[in-house]
DNA sequence: TAAAAACATGAGCAATTGTTCATATATTAA
DNA sequence: TTAATATATGAACAATTGCTCATGTTTTTA
């Protein structure tokens, strides 16, 4: 007779784990990110490049940077924004590499 | 005067990585999906071992199987569940081992 | 100091999500 | 064939989400 020991997450990490990927799963903030890979920007200025509300970009940054994925530096009236987990950025650079070869 | 050249992702790209980490940004599918890389399942195992009601599990399978996370092959009168795409799995492991590290 | 610029934030609202419940379909056993 | 088992699926409903709108705070400029 076959024995198979599964294992199983902890709720604190399952909890983790889907949170996290729920920051990447909305275009709005896919495409922040993706921005913020390559430039640090100003809200302003993502909302510009982006062709998004002022607020919505604030409330989109207020939630990446409570989960520690973005990180801001005041400089003078500007508040400049930049990633701030090299691993979940690794993460979705790699889903859109998957993404676009198919 | 500097110069940088900004790369913007297109929009089906957009919604596809958005889409795709949409399906890792439940905690009920999460674990789903852990259980599918250490075993194949039936719907009722799954349902069994994860505490879950039978058609939740059904309708999260389908959810996952639009996507081609997943895909199923009958045996009998089961449904035997696997996964259907390693790169995302992949990503999926990467993750949870990132959560479990602080 | 007053006005303007940059950003944050709460309320409100439509849209989406994940579940349960009821029921339908398909396979196996009696 | 009939009953039981395994799964799928539509409807409904509460909860969550992402946006807009209005307004508050801080910094700079006039």
């Amino acid at each position: 007779m076959e024995q198979e020991t599964i294992h199983f997450l902890d709720d604190t990490i399952v909890d983790k784990v889907a949170g996290t990927f729920k920051a990447l799963a909305d275009p709005t903030r896919v495409r922040i990110l993706y921005l913020l890979t390559q430039k640090e920007c100003s809200v302003g200025k993502i909302a510009e490049l982006l062709n998004l509300s002022q607020s919505a970009v604030s409330h989109q940054l207020s939630f990446l940077k409570n989960l520690r994925l973005v990180k801001s530096r005041r400089e003078g009236q500007f508040f400049m924004y930049s990633y701030d987990d090299e691993h979940v950025i690794q993460l979705l650079e790699q889903m859109i590499e998957h993404a676009s070869h198919d």
